[in-house]
DNA sequence: AACAGACCTGACCAACCAGTCAAGTTTAAA
DNA sequence: TTTAAACTTGACTGGTTGGTCAGGTCTGTT
């Protein structure tokens, strides 16, 4: 039974964690300030879970599902083209909406992914050879110009991840501009050139 | 003056440094495992380096040129398409060669690159300003396909890096395979297709 | 109001880590 | 071979950090 009070909490916890700990990597972050950011003491985020890597463990289970969304919403049924450059919309709006989880990922993978070894080598892998099958699928029927499946997908994590994780770079050289002015359709327009082949 | 064990531990030191800054980030890495790496004993990495900080600033000065280099070799003289797809591959073949040091900068920008601010903002900056008015200039002229040059030089930046940085990931899903096998005909094929309009 | 359990915290601890230092060993030039 | 400078290190220090705990306060139920 969980109380008003620890999903209040919790929520906040997670929160704070989710800041500190993309901006910093897990390493990086130390309890005492996803405290300060959660407006908690130490020993009270303790109180609502085991240890730092408990909240980093929470964070990534949570996320992961909402990760694969978008890949998992490519219908089989659809049109080919369409249902991949929903894809990438889908994407890209991801990156805008949460580029905290994005950062959060990256950090975990660009360090071999220690505590991602699981769920990426399962879950993440089923998925992407179950969608990179359809697109063969597709490229064989000749609804498709023909695309390597894999690195297709991977360059459109590529392109869309890329606006949240080396944001800050981008604001240094576009100084002002919001760093993804213009983003949407410049990859739009490359996936639709791409797959028209 | 430099002697000849000077200059022998200093590239021992780096060279693990590298390998650990860039697996483990900044705050990640200590000077035990560096200095395990490297096989010489802590005091003595702080005999020839004032700081972690140090042998960190170290690296990233000797990297910055070397990293800005491919962008820096594509010509205004040259033909667009020929100068851009050029420019493609070299990045290809660093992703290649140089996989370490791509993590090294990803894992900086990632965490708000702190230590790069200057050189983001000042060489960096100047040199992507400089490029993006040649590209423009080539679009005006109707020499290329009509492109945002911002977004062309991000868009390279995202699929060439992303197999350095995400190897991890790529290496999971793809397995034994080499992770990079068949990227180069992808990558270059796609931007062949945004070049050509 | 009284009670039980949930919630919260100051003070503390052990491990870790960057950096110091005094005292050694090695190197190379004379 | 001598010698001075260059190189190396075990032992240490002070600060940080994840985590504990005893004892407190708050909350909701009866």
């Amino acid at each position: 039974m969980t109380t008003r009070i620890q999903k209040r909490n919790r929520r906040k916890i997670l929160d704070a964690a989710l800041d500190v700990f993309s901006a910093q990597g897990f390493r990086g972050a130390t309890l005492d300030q996803i405290a300060a950011v959660a407006g908690l003491s130490k020993p009270n985020l303790l109180y609502y879970f085991d240890s730092k890597e408990a909240i980093h463990r929470a964070l990534l289970e949570g996320l992961l599902e909402v990760w694969l969304a978008p890949l998992r919403a490519m219908n089989p049924a659809g049109d080919p083209r369409a249902e991949i450059m929903a894809y990438v919309r889908r994407k890209l709006q991801m990156s805008r909406d949460y580029p905290r989880e994005s950062r959060l990922f990256a950090n975990e993978v660009l360090q071999g992914a220690p505590r991602l070894e699981d769920a990426i080598a399962g879950d993440l892998k089923a998925l992407v050879d179950d969608k990179a099958a359809v697109i063969r699928g597709w490229v064989a029927a000749g609804k498709l110009a023909p695309v390597d499946a894999y690195h297709l997908i991977f360059s459109i994590w590529a392109l869309t991840q890329h606006y949240a994780d080396f944001d800050a770079q981008i604001r240094m050289i576009r100084g002002a501009r919001d760093p993804m002015d213009g983003a949407e359709a410049f990859v739009e327009t490359l996936f639709e050139r791409v797959l028209r082949g």
